[in-house]
DNA sequence: CGCTAACCGAGACGGTACGTCAAGTCTTAAC
DNA sequence: GTTAAGACTTGACGTACCGTCTCGGTTAGCG
């Protein structure tokens, strides 16, 4: 968050002088990104051909970002989606429904979906880029696992909870649907899932 | 599983004269391409480098295999592994606990972990491999939702259980943990994540 | 010319039993040639494409006619072209002007030329083929070389003649013409280039 | 002439930034292509080989010449052969026999002969590469034109001469020789050849 | 207000793998 | 028991991107 941040958080850059980071260049690229991603999927996804798009240098693509899937979570951070909504309801099943259903709701979004599978598949190809991959997952199990802290102050959930469990149960299924595509992601069963889901949490 | 069968199942070659396949090659191939897999990971294995290091010419793989994600599919069922059980011991817990502690147990050969999230890397960037990854992930759901059926049969569990969500819940958080790598994949707690999955399913 | 003969001439075929030769498969293969050849010209003709186009065995053809150049002179001689003309009209000029304006006569046979064009291409690149082509032209050197011998008995030439370099005189301006294409080949300039030859041939 | 102008010649190239092309990767192509004409043959070189022996990526040669062909024609003219001479003695039969003694010295250097022998024959397949050959004849049989119509100014030839015709009078016979190889080619000769050629050319 | 550092574009470089194609050899099945 | 079918090895093809590397030419800000 912070500053208006280059793609990699630097530290502290220092600057002494020199031409400034062309904004113009940036917004080229993620718009290009972006744009070949919704339009050949990750995989037909090229720097070249981005940098060829965005009418930018390929040196200034690898200047800023170390990797495609570097950019592509740019571009998708960027310029894809915004905000991780992060809900209080007052209770768990409220919660998780609104979040899971938020989830879900990628499916009217072909491009986000063709993002994140695009990243996952990166990070199981690249172990440097799997590392990024898992913080930035990580924040979102976060924001899961803050509500179910919350419902176990509330004694809606039991104390001796398996948190870590709890968080894979809300996001498996979802990624798993996403990945295979056996079956759509149908924002209207997020409710059900998630009563089935605490049902099993509360124990017998 | 009828015969032994060639990589891509061709419903009648017709043989008509002409040298017969070598099954040296063909093994050769499928072991080169294993123990690449084991050695660099999906992403760093190449046709050429499995031709070369399997003594083979590349058009040999080519005539055979038609893409890296075929390639490995086979290699993954012929070499990696043998059989998938089907366990049926008489209650659904017990053979739910048995499958998925199963699939947990993949934590244990390394090999295999790499050759499915690499396949399923390769089914999100190929979508002409995804549709045969679908199927083969489907056949594996089946077994799963077999199992169901004979649950709700002995009504263990309700009538009205939406067996694609339940199917979901068992691979879902288990492909979750083997691609994201977040956490480990314990055999152990296979019981307890059943006990949990079967509170939720049978309802309130 | 013998028996039926296969392409090169073996010696002595010795039949002992076994299969026969397809004659089938022989004219499909001499058909398929002087067709692709027809259709794409010399150099993007191939054996396998061939083999594919007279639905018959790339071996089949292999064991038949050893090289490109041996299957396509082959088809030359056999399907494309049928004799040479050995003119005796009792003058020199006469004997030349007749040879010369049926050679240049193959610009209205577009496949003999091409055909021709790519022998002495092969000749340039496979050496081993070099050695069939220099007899074959040889032959056709010879009938020349017998008209000026004639000439030089009726005292039309003078017995000095270099016979070696007047044969020359009559070919290489038509080879060099149609390997080089710089200008048509016309049968009716036939009877002037003779008389300038001659004119040559004579002394002042 | 010009400049030291790059392989094809680019009428001007327009600098606009850019790493500059490497001198040493082009002087070692052409050497290599040079050397591998002379070691193998022009039939047994192929690109990948010229880039191998010149220690140079495949993609540089495929860069700055798009065929074989053209390749070989840059290292024919830039490599093995530096000049055109263009004999002014006074006389057409002083020139011509200068010129035609220069031709037939290609006898002296196998590696000369070898390539001229190779782009015939490339021209002979390769229609692309053929016009570009006949580009690089035309300008080789313009210097003979050039002494004829000298010598048709000096009236040592008659006004209506076929200039076309006499011109492939002095090239036809030497490529005839050069690529049947049926005699060799001897400079001894080219001043009695050039006389029997006027006398032709001269009339009765 | 000129220096200077960092940017930007262009594009060549050595590489690697791609997937295709044809060459020519070898083995098996058919006649 | 020869011929024909077809799988085999080999190796070059030409293409596409990779990531690195010069270049020439901006464009701040600092001094």
């Amino acid at each position: 968050m912070a500053t208006k941040d280059s793609p990699e958080q630097n530290p502290r850059p220092v600057r002494t002088g020199g031409r400034v980071r062309s904004e113009d260049a940036r917004r080229a690229v993620l718009d290009a990104a972006a744009e070949l991603l919704e339009a050949a999927g990750y995989g037909a996804l090229t720097i070249e051909g981005v940098a060829r798009h965005a009418n930018v240098a390929k040196s200034t693509v690898y200047r800023w970002w170390k990797s495609k899937g570097a950019l592509v979570m740019d571009a998708y951070t960027h310029t894809v989606v915004t905000r991780v909504p992060e809900p209080d309801t007052g209770t768990v099943a409220g919660d998780l429904t609104s979040f899971i259903s938020d989830l879900y709701r990628i499916s009217a979004y072909p491009l986000r979906g063709r993002a994140l599978r695009g990243l996952m598949a990166e990070a199981q190809l690249d172990p440097a880029f799997a590392e990024h991959f898992r913080q930035w997952v990580q924040s979102r199990r976060t924001v899961v696992t803050r509500m179910l802290i919350a419902a176990i102050d509330r004694d809606e959930l039991p104390a001796d909870l398996d948190l870590e469990h709890a968080t894979d149960l809300v996001f498996g299924p979802f990624w798993y649907r996403l990945l295979v595509g056996h079956a759509p992601l149908d924002p209207d069963q997020a409710s059900s899932h998630v009563a089935q889901l605490l049902n099993g949490l509360r124990g017998s």
